[in-house]
DNA sequence: TTGAAAGCGCTAACAT
DNA sequence: ATGTTAGCGCTTTCAA
């Protein structure tokens, strides 16, 4: 049988009111005597606070939920990180869901994450979610979108990045390096980051007045897998390229592999520039050259954004941009 | 003002019991008329049951906290993914909770959970732990050692991999292709896999009548950055090898990146073997030979071995040992 | 087939 | 400085 408040309360000989006093540092107004027993008492005891009965009544767990399509995809685990050491910070805990980038999925974690009762969720959406959902627009606990904002999703923190400027600055580069026929292995469409990406990629063609052709673009997913087919599809059709510009890392990886066993020299040949700035872009033979994102910082000001929101019972709708990085390395000439 | 059982009762004019038993599935006795007419008012009002008051009642909260290191180390994402995947499936979530390896953070964190009244928690443990912290032997929640277990912790589920057996295949299949001077540059031996590893390596050099040399087992991290330190020192020592077992991948990929940076070719100069198969081991130009660890696998293996005892009530204290796989690619000859 | 009522462990307003 | 008490939202006997 588990110890409870009362018990505590019995053998201190004191009421339950003065026991949670204590328990959690009300006790300015306990005497210090009354304050040393209980303490000793609860030590004795190991007794453990029920924080599941407190929230009944504080209607506060404490808890954050936090959405993210897989925390296998080497972009979360930073984000995820990030947020747990604010949330951990400021006492709250984080409940992991890997939504697959299924809206159903999805739909289902914000509903469970709403019963267990969670203050806040931190939610990176789905590619593919172009409106809201029903569950969605139920939603009454505040919710923070990172990296994909959810369009017509009122009143909600957003926390984004500068993908449009970022992409801008890299294709800028590679420009101004000699590249001129530059491929573009885009992300998913349905996803607002790979659109900006693409709106910088084309905004730099195009100030440099270089023709924007479409073949040159290719949308697949945020996948190496989809990098080297990407990229050996290109090969073989025999289109005249000298670079790639990589919806993310993982496509770059995929790029470079592919071009590898082409026997294609990077970045003597080709030169490929990629987005995210993964921990992996720095192990490799030739380094990559690429656009940091704050992945952890992303998570942290998310966290922390919530936080605020929660302790202050005061919502914002806001939107933070984070800057990027343009990491020059080794596979751009 | 948020929405109750009690408020559905009256407006469907039943009793709360009548509404708990439709919201919970135990409806077999309640007339298909009422279980309409409740759920349509349920639906109508957007009814979220509040699953806290339930676990005050059934004590049950249908919550899993995982510790471990953290998350960012790219070991653990995979191991996290299968924990949630199989929680999921059976309606529990995860509470992730990244120790960085300090004692303290650990027991902090499992008094959290064991506050926040988890059902059960999955483990990987501080490779500095030795033996059982006084908040450990206090838990009255069962608890799945992963990977690492706990000297004397009693009575729990351990899940672990063939360390040993899987070091003495690689060390051997190195043997086998003509490597005589291998170098071990293994992880912290405070970590029990990689004593197992360490020991895996002895057998199979003594297995084959090479000598066992001191000088070529260095203890270090698990980090890349002490793989490339780890190599760079080792060349500078002028050390005659031929080849390095690494304690695990990332120290693999910064070993790789040290020889590259001496000009030492891969696999012709030096062989070189990892461990775990981590994503990036096929990513990097010379693929990684390495010993792969079924580290989704181990998650889910804890989370169902713990949901299977949290169901029927029924603690096991067993040992489940994975096998591992010498998976062979392109940096040994 | 349905409902009344006790109570899970705790907090907070109010009284003393 | 401390205690009394109502009640958070729900489940679960037990009775009707």
């Amino acid at each position: 049988m588990k110890i409870t408040i009362k018990d505590i309360a019995k053998l201190a000989d004191v009421s339950t009111a003065t026991v949670s006093k204590i328990v959690n540092n009300k006790d300015q107004s306990i005497s210090s005597a009354t304050r040393e027993k209980v303490k000793s008492i609860i030590e004795e005891y190991n007794y453990v606070p029920n924080r599941i009965a407190s929230s009944m009544i504080t209607k506060k767990t404490n808890s954050i939920g936090l959405i993210i399509p897989d925390i296998a995809n080497p972009f979360f685990p930073e984000l995820a990180r990030g947020a747990e050491d604010m949330a951990n910070k400021n006492g709250y805990n984080i409940i992991l869901c890997n939504s697959d980038n299924d809206l159903s999925k999805e739909d289902s974690y914000i509903e469970m994450l709403q019963e267990k009762m969670v203050d806040g969720i931190i939610f990176t959406s789905s590619s593919r979610r172009s409106s809201v959902s029903n569950t969605l627009k139920k939603l009454h606990i505040p919710i923070i979108t990172v990296d994909r904002e959810i369009e017509d999703l009122k009143s909600n923190c957003r926390i984004k990045v500068k993908n449009r400027e970022g992409a801008f600055e890299a294709v800028s580069y590679m420009i101004s390096r000699g590249y001129k026929k530059i491929v573009n292995l885009a992300g998913p469409m349905t996803s607002k980051p790979s659109k900006d990406r693409l709106e910088g990629y084309i905004e730099a063609l195009v100030k440099n007045n270089l023709v924007v052709d479409e073949k040159y673009i290719i949308e697949g997913s945020f996948t190496s897998e989809w990098g080297y087919k990407g990229i050996l599809d290109i090969i073989r059709k025999k289109l005249e390229f000298d670079s790639v510009f990589c919806g993310n890392d993982l496509i770059a990886l995929g790029v470079l592999k592919g071009l590898r066993e082409n026997g294609l020299n990077v970045p003597k040949d080709i030169g490929v520039v990629g987005f995210d700035d993964i921990y992996m872009a720095t192990m490799i033979d030739t380094e990559l050259t690429t656009v940091r994102q704050p992945n952890y910082q992303m998570g942290y000001k998310a966290a922390q954004l919530l936080i605020n929101m929660l302790e202050n019972k005061h919502y914002i709708d806001k939107e933070y941009i984070l800057d990027t990085k343009l990491i020059i390395r080794k596979t751009t000439r």
